[in-house]
DNA sequence: ATACTAAGTTTAGGTACTGAACAAACTTCC
DNA sequence: GGAAGTTTGTTCAGTACCTAAACTTAGTAT
């Protein structure tokens, strides 16, 4: 089950072994503690069967037993559960940024055990340099005895750019002029583990969707993850993978028209929601109107007008300014029409809004549900539960460590 | 593999060889005629195990010899290929519409080999006489002599209403006035075979999307089926699986907002795409702007204006009426801007046109088209193919039919 | 102490896969 | 035409993994 054994394992078709595994690990996690009794009945699998695959879990680190219960006549029941902080087995996400690098060490109940961030050094940023800094990373967070990395499950990476997640390979990164990076397989040589790399958005989407639940459990219903900030992204996940489309890039939310007339976008449509909903489309918005406003009562002074930044502009949301709060009132009226077109069209049971601009709270969620009311369809909305990302830059990490954790309890059939 | 081993298999542990049948079987599909050593090779497994499976494949009509090749020094290979036709096994698709039972048989390659129609009664259809009318026409469509349904792969019905894929329970059928009906418990105990149940307009979907690739092997990339005519409906079709949603509700394209402040829909909100574009919309429209017409351009005499209905205006739109080509080109626009945004969104492969509106043809297909190219983004807009349905009344029964067949190539891995 | 009960382990038997040897059915070449 | 060579498909021994049933362990009940 970890990495050298599979490479040099049998060949590739004594699936069954896997399925069970699989299986007991699932069960394990979803109704630990419990015993070896319960853990058959649960899985349809033979006392037997249980006994010989909770051994093998044992030896690899991934399971342990914690004393017996009482008992109602008849031996006790042993209890197990997975084995959790730095004696189990470990996973780490990291996120590169502009300026950094953040790992997270995660245990196998998906909990952090340690975290770590560099500066990135100034000037290009070359992808052998990544994978030597990761390589550190690693040796920093995983105890030092283990230089083995036998105790990693395996490593994550989130990207801010276009990736196959397929391949692993970075095909555009413009902030590291980056492309066709097969940085996957570079890092698999180097750390010698496997090795999952996706868009870091979509690594924050898997991360927030899986710890709303507390449970790594994936329900099989559709959820969906909301970036707002300067640009608007978002990814959806559906029967716990996310919809990655035919050139890796679906989620394109802040390209949904929401004003047919509207605002050029960038893209080149008119009335795209992030051309109207988009940070600098609000602070925009602002200026424009704080000049038919008395500016006692704002909390930006006019003085600041010409160097107004995104994230003034949320402080200042956040201060309650009322005209700050009426821009970000009249923006989520357009979200919503964006978000209900895509409740309706995907009858998701969870929606999450994430990204800067999330975290004025209140002030967005308001709004928008209020909005949702009058646009979306009443079955598919009763269905929905809106939230507020709560993980803030931990997030893509987190997303990224608890996917290579469950995929101990997957089996990947290959086709 | 048929309905009768399933149910007293040995103990659902025995997953590996179901998962080399099916290996076997999709390989066979798409590479035939093949033979067992080139099966050999590209499944990964060994002769051995082929022939053994092979030999069992041919036992259950699933696989036939077809003999030898000319060989070049060496025994002839013997080729294989799925068995067609009436000898082979069947599935049967039906689809069930106000006032129609449409069955469709077809073989295992997916191909028609007979089709069936009966007119419904008059009145209340009630669920126990849907079942018998159903095991009437198993008993026309498959041959006499087979009165055990031994050929009989399985059965798909489509149903105009909200049904739960899962479960194959209607919850509710306006048309019908049925709400949470067994319907797949009840066909199943009758027929003897497994029934798969969905909404109609999905198994369509299904069919349109399937016949649209010369080859029954799904996609993993999302592919979107858009149905035009009174009500704006879609699929979207996922790793080959229809997205369904919490509610079953996923598809609602007609409730996307593309006019934010436009007419009042049906559902409540302002400006559905539904409310215009949806045919009713369209005639209205058309009657609106025939005022400022001059009556000799037009196909619709005056007279017929009051009667206008949306079968006559596409006729008028097919027979070339200018005014009616206008309408059509107006609303091709609206649909575009949801379009543009649900490609964005979900950044399909294929997207294909039905629905009675589509059978228009270019005077709908060439205005969406270039609607899209100033909307949608380059990228996924450059990755995406854009038809028009081609099964007419057959979809549903054919893309029942194919998922049937579909499923003996797949395994379901329990949980 | 003895009987009962339930959890976990051991054992014998069955299924399914694999590699290697073998049989079958060709072509080639002298 | 027969010996040699080649390739396909089958048979067989060995191995992995599962199950049911018997057994051991470790408790409670009386």
């Amino acid at each position: 089950m970890n990495y050298e054994q599979d490479t040099n394992q049998k060949n590739s078709s004594t699936i069954q072994r896997q399925v069970n595994q699989a299986k007991i690990l699932r069960t394990l996690r979803t109704l630990q503690p419990i015993a070896r009794v319960d853990l058959a009945r649960e899985t349809g699998l033979s006392k037997a069967t249980v006994s010989s695959i909770v051994d093998e879990l044992v030896l690899e680190s991934l399971v342990e037993e914690i004393g017996a219960t009482t008992s109602r006549g008849g031996r006790r029941r042993i209890l197990l559960r997975v084995r959790p902080g730095r004696e189990g087995r470990c996973a780490i996400g990291f996120e590169l940024s502009r300026n950094n690098l953040i790992g997270i060490l995660v245990d196998l109940e998906g909990r952090v055990i340690a975290t770590h961030r560099d500066l990135l050094p100034a000037g290009y940023l070359n992808p052998a340099s990544l994978v030597e800094l990761i390589q550190q990373q690693v040796q920093h967070l995983i105890t030092p005895q283990d230089s083995t990395n036998r105790g990693l499950v395996g490593v994550g990476l989130g990207i801010p750019g276009l990736v196959d997640p397929n391949t692993g390979r970075v095909l555009v990164a413009v902030q590291f002029g980056w492309s066709d990076i097969p940085i996957k397989e570079m890092l698999e040589i180097q750390l010698k583990v496997p090795v999952k790399v996706m868009n870091n958005v979509k690594a924050a989407a898997l991360g927030e969707v899986i710890y709303s639940n507390h449970s790594m459990e994936h329900s099989p219903n559709p959820r969906l993850y909301l970036s707002l900030g300067e640009g608007i992204g978002s990814a959806l996940i559906i029967e716990g993978k996310l919809l990655s489309g035919v050139s890796h890039t679906a989620g394109e939310f802040g390209h949904i028209t929401v004003a047919p007339n509207g605002p050029l976008c960038t893209c080149g449509n008119m009335g795209c929601l992030e051309a109207v909903a988009g940070l600098p489309a609000l602070v925009s918005r602002y200026l424009e109107l704080s000049r038919l406003e008395e500016p006692s009562r704002l909390t930006i002074t006019p003085g600041e007008f010409p160097y107004l930044t995104s994230a003034r502009f949320l402080e200042a949301v956040s201060a309650g300014d009322s005209l700050a709060d009426r821009v970000v009132a009249e923006a989520a009226d357009q979200i919503a029409i964006a978000l209900a077109g895509v409740i309706n069209f995907t009858n998701p049971e969870l929606v999450i809004l994430g990204g800067p601009l999330s975290q004025v709270g209140a002030a967005l969620l308001n709004p928008i549900t209020q909005a949702l009311r009058r646009r979306a369809l009443p079955l598919p909305l009763s269905q929905v539960r809106l939230i507020t990302a709560s993980l803030g830059s931990n997030a893509a990490g987190l997303g990224l460590g608890a996917t290579i954790i469950s995929q101990l309890s997957e089996v990947v059939l290959s086709r």
